[in-house]
DNA sequence: AACGCCGCCTGATCGC
DNA sequence: TGCGATCAGGCGGCGT
């Protein structure tokens, strides 16, 4: 599932290749990624727009276009569970799933998603209110316990929420938890300002890593982590500590990592260093 | 307002 | 071995 560091290393890696050209032809083959919009408006409201910029917003891409007639266009995309951003020179074949394919000159941009839970909007009207992001200079571990403050809920399903920290889904939420060592099942209210400082300590750099690791990925043509098939590598060096590990030995201790719902998501938990009370 | 939960999809995995 | 059933999950929408 992509999150905040997949959509931040595709938007690095996709901006310098195509920023200031015009794309002269979209091709819709999957319709519902485009919804409410008709495949064809789609398609011929972006047609011949240049491409100004990309910002990345939770786990949204800000796609700044300017049409033909100077007029700015937004379009917001996001990679639901399966999607992902591929660019093709020219005689190189589409992916399987390929949804929306962006001709630029010689080259094609390509949105592939198997399970079609990504969308392609136009307008921002569609982007969700969004909590502080965590790679910003305002982020600091006192922004992060006043989100956390107002929430009753458990700690993981606050944090996972995109209106409480902009861009932290599944995996990188339990990931986190792990290493700032504070149990999934806690209150968020009932974090200390100790824990605060913690878990912005560990998730800050776990964000800005994965950023770096998966640009490293998209540069050398290898698959993102998300994309790999369950192989759990070594933590710490790109592996996963907790996350889709169960049964598995911890790292640290080699305590059996549990798996259980939250919120209808899988949560997964190292029970000895992550306890509630010591 | 806050929060739980369903449904959208399809590939992978499970169970018989 | 084959095949249907089940599961995973971000997020919008809806119900409580």
């Amino acid at each position: 599932m992509p999150e905040l560091p997949e959509v931040e290393a595709f938007g690095r890696w996709l901006l310098p290749r195509i920023r200031g050209r015009r794309v002269a032809e979209v091709e819709v083959l999957k319709p519902r990624l485009v919804r409410p919009l008709e495949a064809s408006q789609f398609r011929s409201r972006l047609e011949g727009c240049r491409l100004r910029g990309l910002d990345r917003r939770g786990k949204s891409l800000v796609w700044d276009w300017v049409d033909p007639e100077g007029r700015p266009l937004s379009m917001v995309s996001h990679l639901g569970m399966t999607g992902s951003w591929t660019i093709l020179s020219e005689g190189g074949s589409l992916p399987r799933h390929a949804a929306v394919v962006f001709r630029f000159g010689d080259q094609r941009v390509v949105l592939d998603d198997p399970r079609q839970f990504g969308s392609l909007r136009l307008g921002m009207e569609s982007m969700a209110a969004l909590g502080p992001e965590p790679l910003e200079p305002g982020f600091t571990p006192e922004a992060l316990g006043r989100v956390l403050a107002r929430d009753r809920r458990p700690i993981k399903v606050c944090l996972m929420d995109p209106a409480r920290v902009a861009g932290v889904g599944n995996l990188y939420a339990s990931e986190a938890l792990f290493l700032a060592g504070i149990d999934p099942t806690r209150a968020a209210h009932s974090l200390t300002p100790d824990d605060h400082h913690r878990l912005h300590g560990v998730l800050v750099p776990l964000l800005k890593s994965a950023v770096e690791r998966n640009l490293q990925a998209l540069r050398a043509g290898r698959p993102m982590l998300y994309q790999q098939d369950g192989q759990p590598g070594s933590a710490g060096d790109g592996g996963l500590w907790v996350y889709d590990r169960e049964g598995e030995p911890c790292h640290r201790c080699r305590t059996p990592i549990i798996r259980f719902t939250q919120s209808g998501r899988s949560t997964y938990q190292c029970p000895r260093c992550q306890r509630s009370c010591v």
